[in-house]
DNA sequence: AACGCCTGCAAGTGCCTGCTTGCATGGTTG
DNA sequence: CAACCATGCAAGCAGGCACTTGCAGGCGTT
């Protein structure tokens, strides 16, 4: 069993890294530490040892949820979206890959953006209970905030690593100005 | 010289859906109608012609300006977003691509990202102006609000074609929406 | 006619790829 | 002790990879 969570493991860091073409099977098995006959033991082929193992990491891990009620719509988004942000940096090289991955091998896509579409309801969910108790302003989509905020949070995270003189800021800095600018747009601090 | 353009061409087209390791000289021949020789006649290795070819297509296009002096900001704003949007979502393929090989090949990072720092500095510039006439409020940071704009533009673009069912609504809605936030979040169409 | 240049073709180099086979070995369980 | 199971090792397969060599033909210029 333990090998072949260290299959897994070793091939979910290597295609992050090197994508699917990059990730050979002789690479796995030597990073693991096993024979290759041993990987080709455990799983019928590459393509089902690479499917399972971005699988896992897809799945393993579930983002923060914002607060049931609304109170301090500032600080709880904030740090809503600064977990976000950890998350998805800290996974930034794999979805990077996958993001390129997905034109040859685009079965990956449903798996990969469930948890955005999780994140992004939470939101949607969070903000109208928000706009109901008069937190935030009655104009404005909903909708289109949470899509521009999430747009804008993901994109920073992805691109940090791989392209640091493009980003301005500092990441902290980064989130406070769009939750900032997302709460403007709502009209948030007004009518409060 | 069409030889040479023609693999160029092919290059960076196969490149952007197969990724370097995914793009064989061979392939590239043969899709170029040449024989393989002849690449390697005009091309030392297969690396200067992939990377002349991904320089060539980054440098090409240049991304349109917004007018010097503002005056209809939703409607100028909205042109130059929806061009913007056009424009990378016709490179979306080579964008991600790129993204995914910068891990591997980070030479080409600087290139590539040249073109989204002229188009930053431009916003930054007409924005500004239009705080200076009194367009929009004195409140919000002009620079974290183009971030923003951009990076939600940036990311719906690069995503629509390959997981579509993330994205709730067509294009033309969703940049019209990020406008709309944009402006509200720097108090446009109030002190006007 | 002679030259230089671009190109095609056939063949081959050494290396890497995913994957298979046969056999030996060690540990666990009955 | 015997049966089983996971693993290692050595070897090999057919195919693909980037890249090279040698030779021949077609083209335009002089």
């Amino acid at each position: 069993m333990q090998t072949k969570l260290a299959l897994l493991d070793v091939t979910a860091r290597l295609f992050a890294d090197h994508g699917w073409r990059g990730t050979t099977t002789r690479r796995i098995a030597e990073e693991a530490g096993v024979n290759e006959v041993t990987l080709f033991r455990h799983f019928r082929s590459k393509e089902a040892l690479l499917t399972e193992a971005i699988r896992k990491v897809a799945t393993e891990s579930h983002p923060d949820r914002l607060p049931e009620v609304p109170s301090d719509l500032r600080g709880e988004l904030t740090a809503w979206a600064a977990g976000q942000h950890d998350r998805l940096r800290a996974k930034s090289s794999m979805i990077r890959t996958c993001l390129a991955e997905f034109e040859e091998h685009p079965e990956l896509a449903p798996v990969a953006c469930e948890g955005a579409m999780e994140s992004m309801a939470d939101a949607v969910r969070y903000l109208t209970l928000a706009r109901e108790r008069g937190l935030i302003g009655p104009d404005g989509s909903l909708e289109a905030a949470t899509v521009m905020l999430m747009n804008a949070i993901f994109l920073d995270a992805i691109t940090r690593d791989v392209v640091p003189d493009c980003q301005p800021v500092s990441p902290g800095e980064s989130i406070d100005a769009f939750v900032d600018l997302s709460l403007r747009a709502l009209g948030a601090g007004e009518g409060r």
